[in-house]
RNA sequence: GCGGCUAUAGUUCAGUGGCAGAACACCGGACUGUGGCUCCGGGUGUCGUGGGUUCGACCCCCACUAGCCGCCCCA
């Protein structure tokens, strides 16, 4: 019988380190209420067709990185289904939008979620088979204004605001266009007449890349092929004027604000469903996974997914990574310690001692609670470490109703009325 | 999915083909109403799992599992 464990990939998040996971989430709900998104919550599985049609059939995500799984019929009546475990969580959200008629409201929807995703990958530090995302999405009917550039220039500068927020410095934005739905193609087929003369002196790794996928050749380390790859067409020499007008307007707006950023014109993303604007924040110190977030514009994907006509922009965040940049920045986290831990020196005055507990909880201070099974000495090394103070309730302090509370931190010890405890734990 | 490295106490790690170790942590005591500091005592372990070689394996060999690093890919 072996013990039983957290299957690969997956993990335990335990306190201490659970405070920061909540701090992270605090931020994103406060900084992403001032730009007046909403919380959405789509279900954990959805059709597997969802992600086929809406993330894409060649992508590896979908090709070979899905927990799918075929949900058994259970009556004659009904068939049974495959489902899968979302890989990312743009196409629920948008399948969401598509089934709720969101856009017939005529506003733009601004989404945000929080939640895990699923992919089977090959685990690595900051990279696991249950990971965390935090993600929005901008999405409504063009009369809405949800093709504009500006939403697009609004969703980097909340990001912008948001690292900065959290305290995390060192990120650099990456931007690029791909182009509409019709640019990319034309693009595709210019880089693949490009590459044919010259795949056959390149990496393997490209030349599978030049058949399979021509865009990942931009994206690639190889240093020996940076010749070849430096000299492919450009993704911005294939963009129709309204592409090129859009992509000139985000960068002006983000630097009406200041928000610096680079532009990569090899910048390409591995989802079908990303037209025009598409970025990234990297960060040093996670590797070879040194992307943070990422993320573009999807003007079709609704459609695809036969939707009404619903451009919109969003983006994924890492959550395990994003944890992992801040605690590189300082020293492991010691937990939170109560204001208090109360010590009943008998077991008969245990009763006592919960209802003490009660009060001054019910009065907002973080209480723990000892036992009168222990001996002085103990409830003093236990209160030691949990809290702040300790307060004493003994026989004397029963039949005072005087309490004895002690100072962790100067040692001082004091004497107080019980009615006037809270009040004092509040005030030091 | 591919390649490499690693796996010993709660944690970080040392270790030798012949009795399982250190530090910190933890437990008990010095101390029956006082923590931290000190002193005394305690090892709390399937040496990742399963096989093999050997008189004998934590150590050598094989397989598996898991973690880490890189690749593929990606947030």
């Amino acid at each position: 019988m072996t013990l039983l464990k957290a299957v690969r990939g997956t993990r335990d998040l335990l306190p201490p380190e659970t405070e920061l996971w909540e701090r992270v989430e605090a931020t994103t709900r406060r900084v992403f209420a001032r730009y007046n998104f909403g919380e959405i919550r789509t279900p954990i599985f959805e059709d597997t067709q969802l992600f086929a049609r809406g993330v894409g059939e060649e992508t590896d995500i979908v090709s070979k990185e899905m927990y799918t799984w075929e949900d058994r019929a259970r009556a004659q009546s009904e068939k049974s289904q495959s489902l899968t475990l979302r890989p990312e969580n743009t196409a629920g959200v948008v399948r969401a939008y598509i089934e709720h008629k969101m856009g017939e409201t005529g506003l733009l929807q601004k989404l945000y979620y929080i939640g895990p995703q699923f992919r089977r990958e090959r685990p690595q530090k900051g990279r696991y088979r249950q990971f965390w995302q935090i993600g929005a999405e901008v999405i409504g009917p063009p009369s809405a204004g949800s093709e504009s550039p500006l939403r697009d220039a609004e969703v980097l500068e909340m990001l912008a605001s948001f690292l900065d927020e959290l305290g995390i410095s060192g990120w650099t934005l990456v931007l690029n266009s791909v182009g509409c739905s019709t640019d990319r193609p034309r693009y595709v087929a210019a880089l693949r007449e490009a590459l044919a003369p010259v795949k056959h002196q390149m990496s393997e790794d490209n030349q599978r890349r030049a058949e399979t996928n021509p865009l990942r050749v931009l994206d690639s380390k190889d240093p020996s092929d940076e010749a070849i790859v430096a000299n492919l067409p450009k993704i911005a020499d294939y963009l129709d004027e309204a592409s090129k007008a859009h992509f000139a307007a985000v960068l002006a707006a983000l630097d009406a604000c200041g928000v610096q950023y680079e532009v990569n014109p090899r910048l390409v993303r591995g989802l079908d469903y990303y037209t025009r604007t598409t970025f990234e924040f990297t960060h040093g110190g996670l590797g070879a996974q040194n992307a943070l977030l990422g993320g573009g514009r999807y003007d079709g994907l609704s459609e695809m997914l036969d939707g009404p006509k619903a451009p919109g922009i969003g983006f994924a965040m890492g959550l395990d990574r994003l944890i992992l940049t801040l605690q590189a920045g300082q020293a492991e986290s010691a937990p939170t310690l109560a204001d208090a831990f109360i010590a009943p020196l008998s077991e008969s005055l245990n009763a006592e001692a919960l209802a003490l507990a009660r009060d001054l909880r019910r009065a907002g201070l973080r209480i723990d609670l000892g036992d009168g099974a222990f001996r002085i000495k103990k409830s003093f090394e236990i209160g030691n470490k949990l809290a702040r103070k300790i307060v004493l309730l003994g026989e004397d302090e029963q039949r005072s109703g005087i309490l004895t509370v002690k100072n962790f931190a100067t040692g001082e010890q004091t004497k107080i009325p019980r009615g006037e405890l809270a009040q004092a734990l509040q005030n030091s």
